[in-house]
DNA sequence: ACGGGTCCGACT
DNA sequence: TAGTCGGAC
């Protein structure tokens, strides 16, 4: 449960961007001419037509659900048509899916943090650039507004049905006495509509958003107006909206929370939940439960919106139900490789592009076990620490099976392992490897390491430069990849193997040294400082108080500036709104290649200094890490890469990290200023509470909550 | 005998 | 910490 912060008067404006039936609109991008059609994407073909995962708009018309079968969606719409899932190693294969998803994801983080929630899901905080546009370019002054902008949906504006929604919304938009949170959450409907164009223009893919003060109520409205559409909930509007809210569409009121607050408190709607006070919340639910729920009754949620462009592990399972269990050590072996080897492409993919490494490989399994007397018995979850290789991965996920197998069967040992077995039976397998980090790259010496490659000589003075050019770097010294980013092209690396020992020597100490992030749990008296307790060496969590001054979010808002200038540039191919983007496209056509279409950002952003102008291109800054770059073109087997980790992992007693087991040899093949920083880095680190917390501390200062 | 395959976060 | 569990898409 996210920490709630009782702030009552939230003035952030967070956006939630949900891309619409996205697996179909992958396939429709692939194949247009399914475009418009009622479509579903089904996988695994064999049973009953698949199972469908995805269902276009057009198709939930006849009352076509996710969770029908293939055959069934055929009953009550004849002409639907099924898309099966790619499949690889006979298993799905998402990979398509991911990868669209990340192209999403690289449009609307340009303009500001941007938090990749789900595959197909993301936050936005667009505080700042909400604020910049308030001051230079408030929505009073456009002369024309957008189309799409005017099409929102403004919650608690009395004529949304009216036909004159769209002049009540240009009202309210533009409303010069409203309260400012509105005023900025007017501004936020105008960056996230040319947002969502944005990515209409450059992948094809239509998306909603709800746009409001926190994560939780944008998410909520994010889903009220779908499919292409975007819905505000203004803050007079919370109180209006919450009070006949249904309790189980509340985001992590769903499941069995939702339920017992049914039953149990007889709360039917989140309004209803006004009635208990916090303390009898957190008696029945927990302190930190509790306090949550009482928050949300309230619209109230602190919850931050994370900055971070990449998933924090990765996963490959498949299940097995039923007369298809596995019951032979064979071919659990046999699905495990297949798991494995999708997993270490996955890893290597991350390793190469993101410069990330995974520490823990985690199996997963589910199994029933006849006749015993704890038939019942969960199959326990194992893990260790994660060598890269696939012959490496499927060897430990072996090991970790046959651990928990042995305990899950207990006394009650299996003889038999070649054939048949009559006890047990597997019905899932899955495996994953979490605990992924960047590569330290951001530490002073090995930056300069590095930047000593590109026959730079003043190694000091080079890291400034990069420094500049690239990201603001959390004082922390670790940080997004930017600056390695900006001189990867050109590298020569000194030599994989070493650049991989330093990398894995320096995990493990960073590793050591990381405690784990506390929980902070607010107190009325407390002092909001979020969940940033330990920040320090951990995977860089993004400045939760970024300066104002970010360049960036300063560079691109002048773009609305221009809204007009942006507007005739566009409107050469028809119109800004995204329903007539569509029409404007012959369905019969191909789909246009979007790669050539041309940037907006030189259509809105005339150059204005080059070195500024430079950073917008590089617009990162809010977010902890890149997105995957262009895969590069040479083939990403299973390299010596890897040699260097397995004897590195090997020497170390690979089991557990523990920092006197660092062989001090690899220390000392390190080149010399690494060397030094190496040790800087094991003596004890004072590293405690230098965060920066800039210049808006108020920011963190909550008004006491009254009553 | 399940929507399947993944992800995430809290709790202990 | 490792492992479990719940929730969501």
């Amino acid at each position: 449960m996210p920490v709630a912060r009782p702030e009552t008067s939230d003035s952030r404006v967070i956006a939630h961007v949900d891309m619409d039936c996205f697996y179909v609109q992958v396939e429709q991008r692939k194949q247009p001419d399914l475009r418009g059609l009622p479509t579903a994407v089904v996988q695994y073909n064999a049973w009953k037509g698949g199972a469908l995962i995805a269902v276009s708009y057009e198709a939930r018309k006849y009352g076509v659900k996710r969770s029908m079968r293939g055959a069934e969606s055929k009953e009550v719409c004849p002409q639907i048509q099924l898309v099966q899932v790619p499949v690889a190693r006979g298993k799905a294969d998402l990979s398509t899916y991911r990868n669209a998803g990340s192209e999403v994801v690289s449009i609307l983080s340009r303009k500001g943090r941007c938090e990749r929630a789900s595959i197909d899901e993301v936050y936005l905080d667009l505080t700042d650039a909400a604020e910049t546009m308030l001051a230079e370019a408030p929505p009073q002054i456009l002369e024309v507004i957008d189309e799409e902008v005017l099409k929102s949906h403004v919650l608690g504006l009395n004529s949304e049905d009216g036909s004159n929604a769209k002049e009540s919304v240009r009202k309210w938009l533009c409303r010069n006495d409203a309260d400012r949170r509105d005023k900025l959450l007017a501004c936020g409907a105008f960056i996230i509509a040319e947002l969502r164009l944005q990515v209409l223009k450059e992948t094809e893919f239509t998306c909603s958003a709800g746009i409001a003060h926190n994560k939780i109520l944008a998410k909520l409205a994010s889903g009220m107006n779908k499919p292409a559409q975007q819905t505000v909930v203004p803050f007079s509007s919370v109180k209006g909206l919450l009070d006949s809210l249904p309790i189980k569409k509340m985001k992590q009121l769903g499941g069995k929370l939702g339920d017992s607050l049914q039953s149990d408190l007889g709360v039917n709607t989140v309004g209803d939940l006004l009635q208990f006070s916090e303390e009898k919340l957190q008696e029945r639910y927990g302190i930190n439960t509790g306090t949550w729920l009482w928050n949300i009754a309230r619209g109230i949620s602190g919850d931050e919106v994370e900055g971070r462009l990449l998933p924090k592990s990765h996963g490959s399972g498949k299940t097995f139900p039923g007369p298809q269990a596995l019951k032979t050590i064979a071919s659990v072996q046999h699905w495990l490789h297949e798991l494995c080897e999708e997993l270490s492409e996955r890893l290597q993919l991350d390793l190469d592009q993101n410069k990330r490494i995974a520490h823990t490989l985690v199996l997963h399994a589910t199994a029933y076990k006849v006749s015993d007397s704890d038939s019942h018995k969960k199959f326990p979850s194992k893990s260790c620490p994660l060598r890269y290789g696939t012959a490496k991965i499927q060897e430990d996920a072996l090991s970790l099976f046959q651990a928990a197998l042995r305990e899950y069967l207990g006394s009650y040992t299996a003889k038999i392992q070649g054939s048949q077995n009559n006890h047990w039976g597997i019905t899932s397998l899955s495996v994953s490897a979490s605990k992924i980090v960047p590569i330290p790259s951001g530490t002073a010496s090995i930056t300069k390491y590095f930047h000593g490659h590109l026959s730079c000589s003043s190694t000091k003075q080079s890291q400034n430069n990069l420094v500049e050019e690239g990201t603001p770097v959390p004082p922390s010294g670790n940080e997004s990849y930017s600056e390695m980013n900006v001189m990867k092209p050109q590298i020569e690396f000194p030599g994989e193997e070493t650049m991989i020992k330093i990398h894995v020597a320096l995990q493990k100490i960073r590793h050591v040294m990381n405690s784990p992030r506390k929980l902070y749990r607010y107190q009325p008296q407390d002092i909001y400082v979020g969940s940033e307790h330990c920040s320090g060496m951990n995977q860089s969590q993004p400045m939760k108080n970024y300066s104002a001054e970010e360049p960036c979010v300063k560079l691109s808002m002048p773009s609305l500036n221009r809204q007009e200038q942006k507007r005739k540039a566009v409107k050469d191919k028809g119109t800004c709104s995204i329903l007539r983007f569509f029409k404007n496209q012959d369905p019969s056509c191909a789909p246009q290649k979007l790669e050539h279409v041309e940037n907006i950002e030189d259509v809105k952003a005339p150059p204005l200094s080059p070195g500024i102008q430079s950073r917008s291109n590089n617009c990162l800054d809010h977010n902890q890490s890149e997105l995957p770059k262009e895969r590069p073109s040479e083939d990403a087997g299973d390299s010596n890469v890897c040699g260097s980790f397995q004897i590195e992992q090997r020497r170390g007693g690979a089991w557990s990290y523990n920092i006197d087991e660092i062989d001090p040899s690899v220390i000392d093949e390190l080149p010399p200023e690494i060397q030094q920083e190496f040790r800087a880095w094991i003596r004890p680190h004072k590293r405690h509470n230098t965060v920066k917390r800039g210049s808006s501390i108020a920011h963190y200062f909550l008004p006491t909550k009254n009553t």
